[in-house]
DNA sequence: TCTCGCTCAGGGAACGCTCCCCGAACTTGA
DNA sequence: TCAAGTTCGGGGAGCGTTCCCTGAGCGAGA
């Protein structure tokens, strides 16, 4: 027993052969015990407890990893440029937080990875196919991404939170074209007679699918659409706001493709002189909640960002669990407050 | 070759065996090459490359766990309940993504962990005991955080994002006081006489910071303190602001101390009448994005968040190639707006 | 020409776990 | 009392790496 030999066994992780020597018992019945196996008598199990509980044992994930072939691991994947509309969006924090939770309450790690770029995509995709994780949440908007059907060729349950091109990759997403509908139709409803919008990156199909919602419910009454190209940010929707104003002076309300941008437009009617709502309507989509602390405080669309990915991720597991899935589609609701 | 061997030598990913049999060299020659060990001879490096890519392999992370001991993988726990300071929180996202970035940058897999309730803490406690990562970001702004001191027993590399109390467990965290001072006297330099403040939650290290910041700067001038207390929130600015003028009909100045909270504030001194800043001056500090959009603008204090996310991550980052780490506090700055 | 030394490839043990398979022990029925 | 059946613990192979150690091969010096 010289110092060094002591010491390192000190600083050793217990393994399953020195537990088992300790419980009197082979290192199957800890193995079985630790996993929960239902085939071993109540005294074993709880000769082996004690000594799990006495050495302070903890199961080497890499070994586990090694045998079972199994990681317990899901990779969140955001595929977003930095400059994108999750930067500075309380979407990044409510969808990956509800996210994270529901993964970790069913016992999965969660491993963060960003697709920002196409250095980072192909990190990801080699970091997926070597198998590291199990499966793979993908959070992303841009219905162009690349990154859907290479994930989907790994073979590895894939789940999008958002609508993607990929046939394969079951998402859950938002009834946006609906939504623009509701918004449009409350603006109507309200006597406004000229509406524009100010549309989201239309490379992104939520921003696709709300202006066609907005050309849809605008194109019964026979009305003009008056559209201008935003970035759902708010800088964006104040710089749309001033291109709409430039174009048709007489404009009485306006659609934002989200509450980023409509808060944006606020700022841009504000520094106009126009008030709201009664020289302009204006309603948002998403239903953040800075949306309720806007001056005036905003009418929205209400999506159900973190029921989207609770659904999302119980898609996920599903799948894991090897049952099949199919995409979901979230209704939403219109939340009337002041700024109509 | 029976069709199901075929088949399952097709599914499975190819082994450092197979690679070397393919090149037509050893196993050790395999895993030296793809290792970057200099002492490979140029041919059989070539030879190996070729076969690597031939095969598509990519290397078992869980058998090199096993045999080396590390993990090249942090976990980032983001410690705070689900209705705490980060849940809407822009920094929520900008932390997270900033050091996420950083580390993905140095090679290390992002394991993010929420530690919102103690039964979680105790699930990252033993995960990280387990030593399934290399060291730990801890994103805590909590002072009273059992969590850091639990970590740093671990004797990992623990680096805390924020201020702890625990001694071991270097941090990186803003001049808190001197950014409350700053702000402050940037209200008496506007002639203010009648200056309060909104407090974050007091268990909050960067609260109590703020809060000690503006009774000094204040007791200066031998003014009195007002003060109401906050939760870092929307409303709970908005509330405290409404018990404020209540207890204070003539105020004319506050310093809340978060932007989300002097947003909640501007909203009810809209809503009382007040006007800002002619009547009621407002400084919040931050510096979110939301803060330019206010209505009116928010003068606030610049806080780096993404910079402080960094330069945790790269402390992390020296504490794991075994250099020394020292805490950082990082500087801050007034951005002057229109609620002044 | 022989030997010493050096470079660099290959063999194989070890990492800690799971899970298959065998056999001991115990129960049950005739 | 004995055979058959059932339950449940133990032994040990194998997962895919790394890395130590051995020894082959070759160049240089005597």
């Amino acid at each position: 027993m010289e110092p060094g030999a002591a010491k390192r066994a000190e600083m050793k992780r217990p393994t399953l052969d020195v537990v088992a020597a300790r419980a009197g018992v082979s290192k199957s019945s800890v193995s079985r015990v630790v996993n929960g196996a239902h085939t071993v008598a109540p005294e074993i199990r709880d000769l082996v407890m004690r000594a799990v509980r006495e050495l302070g044992y903890v199961p080497n994930a890499a070994a586990r990893n090694l045998v079972t072939r199994r990681t317990d691991a899901v990779a969140m994947v955001v595929s977003d440029p930095p400059q994108g509309v999750l930067s500075d969006d309380p979407l990044f924090s409510t969808v990956v937080r509800a996210a994270s939770r529901e993964l970790e309450a069913a016992g999965k790690q969660v491993v963060l990875m960003l697709a920002e770029s196409d250095r980072s995509r192909a990190r990801v995709e080699s970091y997926v196919a070597a198998g590291h994780v199990d499966g793979v949440l993908l959070i992303s908007l841009h219905g162009a991404d690349p990154l859907p059907a290479v994930l989907a060729r790994t073979s590895l349950p894939v789940v999008s939170f958002g609508r993607t091109a990929a046939p394969t990759v079951p998402y859950v997403d938002l009834d946006n074209a609906g939504g623009a509908r509701l918004a449009v139709r409350h603006l109507l409803d309200r006597g406004r007679q000229r509406i524009a919008t100010v549309t989201g990156p239309l490379d992104l199909s939520d921003a696709r699918e709300r202006l066609a919602g907005y050309r849809e419910a605008l194109g019964h009454t026979g009305r003009r659409p008056l559209v201008a190209l935003g970035a759902f940010t708010r800088m964006s929707g104040a710089e749309a706001m001033r291109q709409l104003l430039a174009d048709e002076p007489t404009l009485d309300a306006v659609f934002a493709a989200n509450d980023l941008m409509a808060i944006g437009a606020l700022r841009t009617l504000r520094e106009s002189g126009r008030r709201v709502p009664d020289d302009v309507a204006v309603v948002g989509f998403d239903d953040i909640e800075a949306a309720a602390y806007s001056a005036p405080a905003l009418t929205t669309v209400c999506s159900p960002m973190a029921d989207q990915a609770l659904t999302a991720v119980r898609l996920l597991l599903g799948l894991l669990a090897g049952r099949t899935g199919e995409s979901v589609i979230m209704p939403n609701e219109l939340v009337v407050r002041e700024s109509t």
